[in-house]
DNA sequence: ATTATCTTTGACAAGTATGTCAAAGATGGC
DNA sequence: GCCATCTTTGACATACTTGTCAAAGATAAT
């Protein structure tokens, strides 16, 4: 390379992600982005084409991370344990934040699939990511006769409840109610604890 | 009174509805809804003042509607097959539509609650009309002894799994795929049938 | 029929967003 | 050190959106 970004992209992404999670797909502009990134517009017009392939960036960039703390998050050696672990930790998460930005990857969904196949693409992805997650631990589940029934219909469904869990905290952001869902929704589920 | 508005509000509301379930709550401007509606800017900022107004009366008008036609779902005997039917159905609207524009409530919690306290208050005005109708046909459930648990905890949980039912569908537009969530919900869900 | 009162209409000003571009600025490779 | 090549910068033109307003239009009430 010759001419080099002057730019750190990693810091770059980072932000954008803040800033795409605190305004929302459409609200947020370019020169929003500019002026939180520090990153003059034209470049970056020049680094990405337009605000759909910098938010795809984005997205993967965090979506990424996250799939490997989800991870981390299901290896307690009990599944029902472990589920509850994975909801307890992500709630915490999203109620943590003091800005009240709500889950990125469900806002994004709901406002930015649409508008461009290739973000439809990125977002099915991570959720395809975080279903086969969820569905090897129920898998091993099954073998450690922690769990009966099936895994891949079960992964679906927590996946789902989780974008449920995320649409309660926008709607309501009351932590009690999203731990009461999650407490609720593991404790119908066939798990057999030891 | 005396200077009568021109148009019906009635229809104005339903394609206001229309138009923001299509372009989503930002992307929808003053004018298209005026285009849409054949009502002028002028007219629409004089009988509303902007448009999270607009949205606002739009919005209410479409939830009384749905929780209608919700309640009258509900009515099967048996509560498990109820449940069912409540999905099935909710499930044939969002696939039926042609214009994939998905549910406007949730896709409204999404985009606009943060934006504005009222709009945030008659969303979540929503939410508890929806869970109070399930809750009910819960109680009654348990009357009839084709249910155990808390109806309360239930109607939330319920609630929850539309919610998310609904972002499953604006990422994926997989009916089968939400035919599986909500029937792999209820089957987990303690329903005794008779 | 007149009036008082609200609605409609079209135009206006101000602000915001997008995408592009030419000139200036860096820097890796030779 | 020089060049080729990409990046940065600030400006520009275009387009869109908002909210407001004065003038014109319509009509219920008297």
């Amino acid at each position: 390379m010759v001419g080099t970004r002057k730019f750190n992209e990693e810091k770059v992404l980072d932000i954008a992600v803040d800033v795409f999670s605190t305004k929302g797909f459409n609200a947020t502009t370019m020169l929003d982005l500019a002026k939180e990134t520090g990153v003059q517009r034209g470049s970056l017009y020049n680094a990405y084409q337009n605000k759909n392939v910098l938010f795809f960036k984005a997205f993967n960039h965090y979506t990424d991370k996250f799939l490997t703390f989800i991870e981390g998050e299901l290896q307690n050696s009990d599944a029902k344990q472990a589920f509850t672990q994975l909801f307890k930790t992500v709630v915490e998460r999203l109620c943590s934040d003091e800005e009240l930005r709500g889950c990125f990857s469900t806002r994004a969904i709901m406002e930015a699939a649409q508008k461009c196949p290739d973000i439809n693409l990125c977002l099915t992805h991570f959720l395809d990511g975080l279903e086969f997650i969820i569905k090897k631990r129920l898998e091993q589940a099954i073998k450690d006769k922690q769990f009966t029934g099936d895994a891949q219909s079960a992964a679906r469904y927590l996946v789902s409840l989780t974008r449920g869990i995320a649409v309660i905290e926008r709607a309501y952001n009351d932590k009690a109610r999203m731990i009461d869902i999650y407490q609720t929704a593991i404790e119908y589920m066939p798990f057999k604890t030891a």
